[in-house]
DNA sequence: GTCTATAATGGGATAGAC
DNA sequence: GTCTATCCCATTATAGAC
């Protein structure tokens, strides 16, 4: 494991925690065990960096959606495995905070991951949709496309309920209600 | 106007644009017109002003959320006025976008009026949706305290889908998603 | 490749004059 | 109440030695 791979861990470690603009250099340094020298050695400054660690993380993100969507059973059966997979809850989701990072959203480069990620998860999700509409699972007249926008932001607003709250608790009940409804279908 | 409370809506504009770790006591006096000693003179400092700031925040969404769904007709369109309700989309919720900052977290007397503020409109929710339900508009089955962190989800997380794309687009998707749901019960 | 030194700027606050 | 001066430390680098 070289230097260049732990700068990259910390900063995503750092960048989930604290998000871009709470992140220094120094800080992640510091948690690398490497020194200034090591890191503008490696990367032309913090941004480049960030985006190294949120390349990264965005790859992740879309191999364990993956694992979960391509499982067997019905489209409500993955769904519901990939809402509720064992999550840290209460550190949030490493994509989805950096939209609430104004240094982040303002920059085209290192806000169009943080795009590409969250739209590629929804389409992979009305992907299951649509199969599970064209096997009669799913009403014919549902929306794919919109439905897969709030399986997403149910987990992502998830998030947030739980961190403001402290507790798991809102999201396993924002969870349960969309798969609710759905299960009505 | 005083110049306490032209500190306070600086502060407000700040924390909503770039958080809490974002937001520096000299930016709030700048915006403000304000020199350091008056802002120190009426708060103890960054946080202290930061409070009042939050404080107002809550209130005004509490009062608009409670707008909407005072409004007559049922519970479903009720929620619906509410969801669809004109919005900044791609500013984020003011204080949703509290949750992502480690200072806010970490404070208990910060995150204090964030969590009281989202486990409100989850309540009032709730009572629209009991409502719906004894009504018979809603299946007597359902879990309101669940449903009802759904649809504060879907707001959250609609707001991450669209300041991730830069577009309000995935924002509404998730929102008629979740209404189509919902009207077919 | 990594280190230390240096630097310009900003963050967050205190002190005391007015 | 508001102003300016001052302080100490962090941020984000660059330079050049090793």
């Amino acid at each position: 494991m070289g230097t260049r791979d732990e700068l990259v861990e910390s900063a995503r470690e750092l960048l989930w925690e604290r998000g871009y603009v709470g992140t220094s250099p120094k800080a992640i340094q510091q948690r690398a065990g490497a020194g200034q020298g090591s890191m503008y050695h490696h990367f032309a400054g913090k941004k480049d960096l960030a985006l190294a660690a949120v390349r990264r993380s965005a790859e992740e993100l879309l191999a364990a959606a993956d694992e979960q969507l391509r499982t067997p059973g019905t489209a409500v059966e993955r769904i519901s495995a990939y809402l509720r997979r064992e999550r840290e809850v209460l550190r949030g989701c490493p994509i989805g905070r950096l939209t609430q990072d104004p240094d982040v959203i303002a920059d085209p480069q290192l806000r169009a991951p943080v795009d590409e990620t969250l739209t590629r998860v929804r389409a992979r999700l009305a992907e299951v949709l649509d199969e599970g509409r064209e096997a009669g699972e799913l009403s014919a007249s549902l929306d794919t496309a919109a439905l897969a926008a709030t399986i997403v932001a149910v987990l992502q607003g998830g998030y947030v309920l739980a961190r403001a709250a402290g507790s798991p608790e809102p999201f396993d009940q924002a969870v349960s209600g969309v798969l609710a409804l759905l299960a009505a279908h």
